[in-house]
DNA sequence: ATTGAGATTGAGATTCAATCTCAATTAAGG
DNA sequence: CCTTAATTGAGATTGAATCTCAATCTCAAT
């Protein structure tokens, strides 16, 4: 929690960028908006709050957060992104509900080995990388 | 490739739909054109042709393709989708450089292992799967 | 305190992929 | 030939995301 704050301020710092207080506050609100979160959500609970910061702002700092490597943007199937805190996080991965929309985390070690050795068998120097499951989960099966 | 057709043909029948000659068109323009192809190269090629299609009927074409199972859609990270086929071709994963744009297609056993396990740990029935690995190629590196 | 260079912001315009609308056309069975 | 339903294409529309640019802010150096 502070520690993203303080990530995000040496980020900020090392670039000769601002920490303004629309940066604050986006980051802010994704820290305590747990799980995954998209830019109308961000939108509206600022404008509640009234720390509310336009669009074009909140797409910038959002940017930024990724750059930083504090956020990560993840495609959960619905033609728009969400981002998701990845600082004191583990790494995992995604499942997708069709119907009922549910995501639902989940990580393995197997995984992150097969992708490491794909990697060095192509030679690839991988920054990132995403997995998806779609289907139906127990409720909607 | 014939074996694409008669798919596609047995599809479109069993849900009392035509099978158009701008159906015939887009799908042999697929089968012609080997690996990941956009809806601009399709149309292009096409226009080049002098069989063009609506953009408009391309897009529902691809749709058609895709719900049948012939088609899949992939997302390379360039914010808009890509198109490979599907049938005949064994299934696999991407990694996409983000330099130079190389798409290197790779599969693994253990993956699809530990995808099918975690389903099954979730109670999750999974209809599809995609796996990207972003970075850098060993000439990009 | 003042200044100035450069960063930041927000409102609205713009882009671009993808989808939708709807009138005109076409296919296929009776 | 007629009817019905599917199909098509041109252009409008949507919606996420980005861009523009004038106004504002920050901060270090005076």
């Amino acid at each position: 929690m502070t520690k993203a704050v303080e990530s995000f301020a040496k980020y900020l710092e090392a670039k000769k960028l601002k920490f303004t207080n629309e940066r604050k506050v986006v980051l802010q609100e994704i820290l305590h908006h747990r799980g995954h979160l998209e830019v109308e959500d961000l939108l509206y609970s600022l404008r509640r709050k009234k720390k509310s910061s336009s669009r074009a702002t909140v797409y910038r700092t959002l940017e930024l957060l990724v750059d930083s490597g504090i956020v990560r943007k993840v495609d959960l199937g619905h033609g728009h992104s969400h981002y998701e805190l990845v600082l004191g996080h583990a790494h995992h991965e995604h499942m997708i509900c069709l119907k009922c929309g549910k995501v639902i985390e989940f990580s393995d070690k197997g995984i992150e080995r097969f992708c490491k050795e794909q990697c060095e068998q192509n030679q690839f120097r991988p920054t990132s990388h995403y997995f998806q499951i779609f289907g139906y989960c127990k409720d909607c099966k």
